[in-house]
DNA sequence: TGATAAATTGAATGAATGTTCAATTAATTT
DNA sequence: AAATTAATTGAACATTCATTCAATTTATCA
């Protein structure tokens, strides 16, 4: 009996607006009082449900890692096809859609955490090396259909990787549209090229 | 007459207190009054020197941008043969050397702060630039010396700081010390061929 | 030696921080 | 309606923060 649960509910809504108040400000400039005040409850309500601001943190990089993974989804229709699987995953990343989903800031700020927090740095490690092995299964599933030309399926996923976080490197700080789309196009067209794969204007949009 | 003034010298003591400590505990950790109870003096003597906290920062990421430009730094010896001088800039950037020199941690940790301080954002984008720059100088030069046989310089300059960016991302999350060399070893290679350029016992040591 | 200017201290400020605990409100079950 | 459990509040806490200002120490020059 009893009062029913809102406790998950509830988390996910203070991480959420804890992700909107530090994509605007910055991690380091949000506390649990300014999220408090943005939901028009207590601090201590937060503290309630995280029992820390270091158990906060934590929720929001799984918050934010969980986001990034998206990125990395086959749709229903094409997860029969290998081709079109890998051609969307990486359509995906080398898109404007990706800053819709996603902020690049926070990704950062957290990732920059990786360096004095054991737990952080496992999360990123673990998400990134599960997001080698899915891409690993889709150009091995690839080859075995026979539509790409590859030898060293490891060392191709390497590169594409490599390629992502470089490029997104210097991405970030190019403030120009025209000068952003236009190296967005060039990485994406370089990822097609690392695989052998050529842009289908079907699939390419 | 008065007294001699000690500021720009006082002011790098200062920062790199701030630097060994942020590297230690972490940039938002690091507080003006930690600095001073390190450096046995008095908060508002860091006050009189930086005005603000704000100011302050912008020295340290001065510091780290300075440091991060040594990598690309050319010795006396090479300076005439652009080969060399070319492959002792690929030898230092993926090199253990780079970690003693510099501390990745710190430099994530004030790019993040790109996204939020427009300031910060032009220095980075100042430095990385002019650092590309230098590199397109340096393969026109031994293009021009019949050392190297590329089309686009550019293009060439982009893929390797794509390669460097991109590597040193995953990178900082290898705690493991044979992997990690061994891929330094691997992008090392990579970037010799994307200049077409062979290692040489000499240079690579 | 005395004037001058910079270095440095020391005390104090108010604001913001994360966190505590007890008290209260609200929903759900018997 | 009474009991139970969770949600939520509100007040208080000690700490730390960046920053201020006046006072003092220290070096340098005439």
């Amino acid at each position: 009996m009893g009062r029913k649960s809102l406790k998950e509910a509830r988390k996910k809504e203070i991480i959420k607006v804890f992700y909107s108040l530090a994509k605007k400000n910055g991690l380091e400039n949000t506390s649990i009082a300014k999220i408090a005040a943005k939901m028009e409850i207590n601090p201590s309500l937060i503290i309630h449900y995280f029992q820390t601001r270091e158990d906060l943190v934590y929720g929001l990089v799984d918050y934010i890692l969980d986001k990034y993974k998206l990125i990395y989804k086959v749709s229903a229709t094409h997860s029969k096809d290998s081709r079109k699987a890998l051609l969307e995953i990486i359509g995906n990343i080398f898109s404007k859609k990706w800053n819709a989903l996603f902020d690049d800031g926070l990704f950062y700020g957290c990732y920059a955490m990786t360096f004095h927090d054991a737990k952080v740095r496992d999360l990123y490690k673990k998400l990134l090396d599960s997001l080698r092995q899915m891409l690993i299964g889709h150009i091995e599933q690839c080859r075995e259909d026979g539509v790409l030309d590859v030898d060293d399926v490891e060392t191709v996923a390497d590169n594409i990787f490599v390629l992502i976080d470089g490029a997104y490197f210097y991405l970030s700080l190019v403030t120009d549209k025209e000068e952003y789309e236009q190296r967005l196009a060039k990485y994406r067209q370089q990822a097609l090229s690392i695989l052998h794969l050529k842009e289908l204007s079907e699939v390419a949009g």
